[in-house]
RNA sequence: UGGGGCGUCGCCAAGCGGUAAGGCAACGGAUUUUGAUUCCGUCAUACGGAGGUUCGAAUCCUCCCGCCCCAGCCA
């Protein structure tokens, strides 16, 4: 590492971490804490893995700690599955709290203590407006609000109707308990914000001891500063509400004054990340479920195959800062190749099969063949596979007539089979409808390993597997589950699903090493992409899910050929 | 003409007064029993715009333009 590198590296990649090591080394702060605080009323996608991964990954860079904090202020909500599905999404992501599990709800008895502290200073007070009324006399974004009638009440008053808000003599809705601030602040949040509000909810943690509850800006600030969290690392959309986070630290009784930080939340090209969208998609039906292969919520991405280094390698390298942007869907595409090129397995599977004869290889006859699984990386072993008369080829890697450059099979065409012969297309078998249902061919008995003695080359190598030794699978294809770049920017992003997200091919054909349903790694067929046992899969009938595709340079000159006129892509015969 | 933010290559993003990192994408080329990988190379006289300060500005000042967030008893 130079020292250009290592200045860097000591300098904090973003913000944020600058932030954290200034205050470190000003000793503004002994040991940093920050927490990852999400509420549980949906499943983790990988826009929350940024978070994730900032606050985890401070904390452990800098030596602190970071604490799961469920930000559980709101039962109508929230749900005992997301409280279950986001602990697992974030040990699954790499990332460990230790003890320190916390919900806010673990505090209402104090910040309900604190709510009367502000009562007594005469910051706060109940207001038994209606919420229309309410809404009115908030003002506009020009316009100043207009004062309660109900501000004024005595210190007296307002402790006796919050006791009783709480004793649960009021429906919902009928009063709430107010701050008082300045109904003319140009900071909406700053109009006298409500702090707790009536709800005759059952909570999944407190049951039913409680029928009011705290909002998120009575609750989190305070929560953070029990738990002594020393950087409060949030989305843009809470700036507006950091002088409130800041004016109830400072007037409460709070043991440590914690501060937030807010940074720009994770958009993707071709993927739609806010709850309520998402939400949409499995109420619709629209996907199978939360963890839909095509859905970004992490537990869509692991059942995906889609390995937890990829979504930290995406995070670090999408970085951190302030300006609102869009990222890439390809820069994760490639995250995801990069992250498993080195340590998946090898193997081969057809998607579309084309029985290939070889005519002169004895009838009945079958040989192993020795194949690395990595051929990066000899210490990884081999696996033999099997090879006979009949083997099945990608339908993809024949073509009758073939354009120029197409290195693959077509009639009279030498190719190699990968790690074991050279082979020779002498004939096209088709049926009475013109469809090209196999090809007759020739091998070279001298070439065994796909060397012949002669030097000879030849352009393609195609993957293969035996027709008598292979297991038919279901292979799963997913594409961008939208059609455009940015789903819903005219409207509704129902009107922007991409009708072929998920493609199913039932035929498949895969080597014998791959039956095995344990084996969850996500490996690489050849030639064709990642993929990995789906949850589907049994040994009798293997199911996959294509993680993501290898880059492909052929379809895209193909394809730029195709658009242009000059050639067709190869036809497929089913 | 309320308040708060943001604008550096097609997409992210460093840069913090000393003369534009890096990644993705794209485009060339080498190697290759995966048209993969790997490897080389090209890719911002320019930092939203206009003025100004300075020996020197993406970095400081002024004005302008554009985009995002806020009027839940959601978080």
């Amino acid at each position: 590492m130079g020292e250009n590198e290592t200045a860097a590296a000591e300098a904090g990649r973003d913000f944020v971490r600058d932030i954290v090591q200034a205050d470190l080394a000003a000793q503004r702060v002994q040991t940093v804490v920050t927490r990852f605080p999400p509420e549980p009323n949906g499943y983790l996608h990988i826009g929350h893995a940024k978070s994730i991964c900032l606050n985890f990954g401070i904390a452990q860079e800098f030596g602190g700690r970071c604490h799961l904090r469920f930000d559980d202020t709101n039962p109508v909500k929230e749900e005992q599955e997301f409280i279950d599905s986001i602990q697992e999404d974030v040990h699954w992501l790499g990332f460990d709290w230790g003890t320190h599990l916390y919900h806010a709800s673990d505090y209402f008895e104090q910040l309900y203590a604190w709510a009367e502290h502000l009562i007594r200073a005469g910051l706060a007070y109940v207001d038994d407006t209606p919420p229309e009324a309410m809404r009115a006399a908030r003002g506009t974004l020009t316009e100043p609000g207009q004062n309660s009638p109900f501000r004024y009440r005595s210190v007296e008053e307002n402790l006796d109707l919050f006791r009783r808000m709480r004793a649960g003599e009021f429906p919902n809705g009928a009063r709430v308990l107010r701050a008082k601030i300045d109904m003319a602040s140009g900071n909406m949040n700053l109009r006298d914000p409500v702090l707790y509000r009536i709800l005759h909810a059952t909570h999944p943690r407190t049951g039913t001891a409680w029928c009011i509850y705290p909002t998120y800006d009575f609750a989190h600030g305070q929560s953070d500063a029990i738990e002594g969290v020393t950087h409060s690392i949030c989305t843009l959309e809470f700036e507006d509400h950091r002088p409130l986070y800041d004016w109830l630290i400072e007037h409460l009784p709070v043991p440590a004054q914690p501060h937030q930080y807010e940074f720009a939340r994770l958009n993707i090209s071709y993927t739609v990340l806010s709850k309520r969208n998402l939400t949409r998609l499995v109420r619709e039906g629209v996907v199978s479920g939360w963890d839909d292969p095509r859905m970004p919520t992490l537990a869509g991405l692991r059942r995906r195959g889609v390995p937890p280094g990829a979504l930290r390698e995406f995070v670090r390298r999408v970085g951190v800062a302030r300006a609102n942007s869009v990222v890439d869907v390809a820069l994760f595409e490639a995250t995801i190749r990069d992250t498993l090129n080195p340590v998946a397995d090898r193997r081969m599977a057809v998607l579309r099969p084309l029985r290939l004869i070889i005519e002169n290889y004895p009838e009945g006859q079958t040989e192993t063949l020795p194949a690395a699984n990595h051929p990066d990386a000899p210490e990884r072993g081999q696996r033999a596979v099997t090879f006979g008369r009949e083997v099945f080829v990608e339908q993809d890697d024949f073509m009758e007539d073939p354009p120029r450059k197409f290195f693959r099979l077509s009639p009279g065409r030498e190719v190699r089979l990968r790690y074991a012969y050279l082979v020779t297309c002498r004939e096209v078998v088709k049926d009475a409808a013109g469809q090209v249902v196999a090809l007759r061919c020739t091998y070279d008995p001298e070439s065994r390993g796909g060397n012949a003695p002669d030097g000879r080359k030849v352009q393609g190598t195609l993957h293969w597997v035996s027709a008598t030794d292979s297991v038919q699978a279901e292979v799963r294809l997913y594409s961008h589950l939208f059609g455009r770049p940015d789903p819903g920017a005219d409207g509704d992003v129902m009107a922007d699903l991409n009708p072929n997200s998920l493609e199913v091919l039932t035929e498949a054909r895969v080597e014998r090493a791959l039956a095995d349903p344990t084996q969850r790694a996500t490996v690489q067929f050849e030639r064709q992409g990642y993929f990995c046992h789906d949850r589907d899969s049994t040994a009798e009938r293997p199911v996959f899910n294509r993680t993501i595709g290898l880059r492909d340079t052929w379809a895209k000159v193909s394809d730029k050929r195709q658009a242009a006129g000059t050639a067709a892509a190869p036809a497929r015969t089913s």
